[in-house]
RNA sequence: UGGGGCGUAGCCAAGUGGUAAGGCAGCGGAUUUUGAUUCCGCCAUUCCCAGGUUCGAUCCCUGGCGCCCCAG
């Protein structure tokens, strides 16, 4: 076990709490993945007194052979493993019941609402960064500690006050997920990984022997087996699979679907609509069970309602636009935009406008853009309201409302 | 039943007497701690059917069948 002292001083930089490690409790978030493993062997190995934990999420029979999964199966027994072989005491608790209400119906009744979620960021604001943190509490922890990839640091004004950056690797950018993080909550929370990249984790994890260092990546939603989410709704409501017409921008009926739930803005894929060129779902409407398609340009959006709204910034929100980046997906650069307060809500303009911007996802906004930019917080993309809609460009004058969409 | 046109994969569609482009849809994969997008790969031994000409026809000829348009 030997690790350069650098990783470990900038582990401990990154916890920066001043003392005799070894008298800091830190609980650590433990998935049975790669990096929270790494997380907490680099606090043990740093000094600190660690004690992991890991949720029991759900418990699908298919989940414990799932690869890339967490939090159920298999993945508790490699946390297991693995804290036995830091020599830490572990606890694993049952949240099942927590989770599914928490998220699985939030998720269920997202997309039956229209909207397409983001179950990760629902997961972390509450049943790891609310439930999680206050049994860390409980236990006199100092702090709460997870794998994810972003950089939290101290202010130095002396507030004891912590702000997030988005991490060293990013590749591996963990902030859209983490946008919903409230100012307590970053207070307390801790994240080892934020200095490293992930070939640096899987190598130090191989390092350590700590026998999930070949682990895959997790990937879609961990408590949807094999990426079918629509499964998992119309098992918990068999009344999502409502069929509906699939309509064009002029209102015109071009095809049927088996149920809204198939559909996110910006999708292409199982339509099932033969045409010319591709066309993209514009929009989806629970009501009257309709989906809109168009063709790619209709759906450029330059601005965005934001509900939810968790501002991190330091002056508050006006009428008066101030600069940003944001992101509407994860995997992807920020982009310079603006935001402003407008009815109690916020509303992001993007200049160079954005594809698929779907109603419950999340809009990160970011000071600047790229590694090291400080986390503005966010918030969740709202509806359109229905005249915004009506203005949008219509099949016949697409070329002529893409040409002006930036006026 | 006078004249003209057409009939190529699920849809649209190019094409030549020499052995079937492309797009859309679909399927598979890569990418991705959300949904998507994107990218890559696959996808007609066969060109409405039956004869004929030809070394060889989807393309030429004849006859069917089907559809469309014009005129009536």
């Amino acid at each position: 076990m030997s690790i350069n002292p650098a990783i470990l001083d900038k582990v401990r930089a990154s916890v920066g709490l001043a003392g005799d490690p070894a008298s800091i409790r830190i609980v650590c978030a433990m998935s049975g993945g790669v990096d929270s493993s790494v997380a907490a062997a680099l606090l043990k190995l740093a000094g600190y007194d660690v004690v992991g934990i890991t949720l029991q999420l759900y418990d699908h029979a298919q989940a414990v052979q799932r690869k890339g999964a967490c939090c159920a199966g298999q993945d508790i027994h490699d946390a297991r493993r693995v804290a036995a072989n830091l020599g830490i005491p572990h606890y694993v608790l049952d949240f099942e019941q927590r989770f599914r209400e928490a998220v699985i119906d939030d998720f269920v009744g997202s997309y039956l609402s229209g909207e397409t979620p983001v179950p990760c960021v629902t997961c972390n604001r509450t049943v790891k960064f609310a439930d999680l943190l206050e049994r860390a509490r409980d236990l006199d922890a100092a702090a709460l500690a997870t794998g994810h990839y972003i950089e939290s640091r101290q202010r130095d004004d002396g507030s004891g006050r912590r702000d997030l950056f988005t991490p060293t690797d990013m590749a591996r950018d963990q902030s859209y997920f983490l946008f919903a993080t409230t100012q307590a909550q970053i207070d307390f929370l801790r994240f080892p990984l934020g200095g490293l990249t992930k070939p640096e984790t899987r190598a130090i994890a191989v390092e350590l022997g700590l026998g999930v260092a070949g682990k895959p990546d997790s990937q879609d939603i961990c408590f949807v087996p094999g990426g079918r989410y629509a499964e998992v709704i119309l098992k918990l409501r068999p009344d999502a699979a409502e069929a509906g017409d699939i309509v064009d921008l002029e209102g015109r009926v071009v095809g049927r679907h088996a149920g809204i739930i198939h559909y996110t803005i910006g999708q292409r894929r199982g339509l099932g609509l033969s045409g010319g060129e591709p066309l993209y779902v514009v929009r989806v409407d629970a009501e009257s069970r309709q989906v809109t398609v168009g063709r790619r340009v209709a759906l450029l959006t330059h601005d965005i309602h934001l509900t939810g709204l968790n501002w991190l910034g330091d002056a508050p929100l006006t009428a008066t636009p101030i600069g940003v980046h944001v992101k509407i997906r994860s995997a992807r650069e920020a982009l310079a935009a603006s935001i402003r307060q407008e009815d109690g809500g916020a509303i992001v303009n993007i200049p160079a406008g954005e594809y698929g911007v779907s109603p419950g996802q999340a809009c990160v906004l970011y000071e600047g853009a790229g590694a090291g930019a400080k986390v503005l917080g966010g918030g969740f993309i709202a509806r359109k309201p229905r005249a915004a809609i009506m203005r949008q460009p219509s099949a016949h004058n697409l070329a002529t409302a893409s040409a002006t969409a930036q006026g």
